[in-house]
RNA sequence: GGCGGUAUCGUCUAGGGGCUAGGACGCCAGAUUCUCAAUCUGGUAACCCGGGUUCGAUUCCCGGUACCGCUACCA
């Protein structure tokens, strides 16, 4: 509509917290519309707000970002290296009169209704004021605003909105709208220290950086009237807006601090894998409009579009996240895998560099042999610990389990001197071995595979028995069963 | 309070004037097994309510309700 060429987008954080799952979503979402299209990304951090800005945090929002896998074309600019920009602006709306000067103290208007917030204690009597009540400043004489000058009252700039008519806008997502011009209150452009709100940040950087898609989360449905206005005064063409539905908590509240891991950082962490991630967040609010559901990244830019984009709020399951995740563990190419390995080895300081050169075939016959287990990449370096280190310890619950028959120490003993003396290593040959052993003793095979995998990994939960006896290796077998005799000895 | 938006299994969603309302997560059961997972099979479960319009509404319209958002010199 604005723009014949490619589109242009843009994710415009505000450093006042991490990159929540809501804010990456919005993210994903003008990345993949801009990849789709062949159109650029523009990354502008909006850090006009003093009070709450927290600097240190940007470097956190763009990594999250890049492990999302969410680059940027263009970018980061910053909103605090632009604030003559927003002055000038602000100057030219107050000169063509579609802006003029307050100079009430900052929380003294509210448009009326902070009257009723401020009575509004369980009291069902409240007063009714016009939320549009325009501020007194609006209809201030030449001299009342010479007089205000003169004394140096600090003053904020407000936008003059039109008393009556309607202004429209459209939506890709919810489709045309207007909105009353009575219902919107004259808001602030220029705060009186000089720095300018969202509102005017947002058209005038929109308007410089020739955005024509604003895609971003619902909550700003509702204030795209003012910045319509703004496009207007300014004498731009607004974009195109699309505004995505939000991402609730389970207790279908707006996703917050409180619901606890709602940083991408969190998940990070944790050792979600981004693709993953990335699955699930874009089937959050979007649809391919068919069956599909893992959908690898090409995929997912070959098929978004905003027209698939749903109306309604989501809640985020991390069940189904999980899910995600295990797929994509249990699938993807075994050498994709492997560098969240590696980062999760070494992270729990088990890594050992020959992994990655002379020991890598080692190393993936080893990946494979646990991913079937695995839902979160932490389980390689938790229940799957045994196959990295010799340090592990025995499960309580496991010993309990599978170490109860008292002949057990015997047993393993046994089962030991047998492997020793094994002269080829191989599945079938442990196989055999454990097998004929337990046919002697006229015990279960069974009883003798679980107490070995408790001596061999620690674990209850582990892969089968012989398969992790080949990843282990003959020498590390024999001696973790006979280090585990004492252990298994009945107290 | 005002204004706006939204409403399909518990959750994410497909669909749409006539369908056994589809899929996925979860949950339950069975199969499998060397533990635990995974896997396979089967099952559970939904069109918010009330009026219209219509031969026929879950679908279209209106109202209600619920929820969400905005209503800041936050973004």
């Amino acid at each position: 509509m604005s723009s014949p060429g490619k589109p242009r987008v843009r994710f415009a954080p505000s450093p006042t917290g991490y990159l929540h799952v809501g804010g990456a979503r919005t993210a994903l979402f003008n990345w993949l519309f801009a990849r789709h299209e062949g159109g650029t990304f523009v990354l502008r951090v909006e850090d006009t707000d003093v009070e709450r800005n927290r600097p240190e945090l940007v470097d956190g929002i763009l990594e999250s970002l890049r492990w999302l896998g969410v680059e940027w074309d263009e970018g980061p600019y910053f909103q605090s290296k632009r604030l003559e920009m927003y002055r000038a602006a602000a100057e030219r709306l107050l000169t063509s009169g579609a802006a003029y000067a307050c100079y009430c103290k900052p929380t003294q208007y509210a448009g009326g209704d902070a009257v009723v917030q401020n009575t509004d204690e369980g009291d069902a009597e409240q007063p009714k004021v016009a939320r549009s009540a325009p501020c007194p400043c609006r209809n201030l004489t030449a001299e009342e605003r010479a007089g205000n000058e003169r004394a140096g009252l600090p003053r904020a700039i407000r936008f003059a909105v039109p008393r009556s008519g309607v202004t429209r806008f459209d939506d890709a997502v919810f489709g045309a709208r207007e909105v009353q011009n009575v219902e919107i209150e004259d808001f602030v452009l220029l705060r009186s220290n000089g720095l300018p709100t969202y509102q005017l940040g947002v058209v005038v950087d929109d308007v410089d950086m020739r955005i024509t898609h604003v895609i971003r989360g619902a909550d700003h449905l509702s204030n795209t009237p003012k910045q319509a206005l703004l496009y207007q005064a300014l004498g731009a063409t607004p974009p195109i807006f699309a505004h995505v539905p939000l991402i609730l908590g389970p207790d279908r509240t707006r996703l917050s601090k409180r619901h606890g891991t709602t940083s991408v950082g969190s998940y990070t962490e944790e050792g979600f894998l981004p693709e993953a991630f990335r699955n699930f967040l874009t089937l959050l609010g979007w649809s391919p409009g068919d069956d599909s559901e893992f959908l690898r990244t090409p995929e997912l830019v070959e098929r978004f579009s905003l027209a698939n984009v749903s109306r309604t709020n989501a809640i985020f399951d991390r069940a189904k996240l999980e899910w995600f995740n295990m797929q994509y563990l249990h699938n993807l190419p075994v050498g994709e895998l492997l560098p969240y390995v590696e980062a999760e080895l070494r992270h729990a300081g088990l890594w050992r560099d020959e992994w990655a050169s002379s020991e890598r075939a080692w190393l993936e016959r080893t990946v494979d042999l646990i991913r079937p287990r695995t839902r979160l990449m932490k389980d390689f370096s938790t229940w799957a610990r045994g196959f990295f280190t010799d340090a592990f310890e025995y499960e309580t619950e496991a010993r309990e389990k599978f170490w109860k028959d008292e002949r057990l120490p015997a047993f393993l003993g046994k089962l030991a001197d047998a492997l020793a003396a094994l002269p080829d290593w191989n599945h079938d040959a442990c196989d055999h071995a454990l097998r004929e052993l337990a046919a002697a003793e006229g015990v279960k095979a069974g009883l003798l595979i679980n107490a070995a995998r408790v001596a061999l990994l620690g674990r209850a939960v582990a892969p089968p028995l012989f398969d992790t006896m080949l990843a282990l290796g003959k020498e590390r077998v024999v001696g973790r069963l006979r280090r585990a005799l004492p252990a298994v000895a009945p107290r």
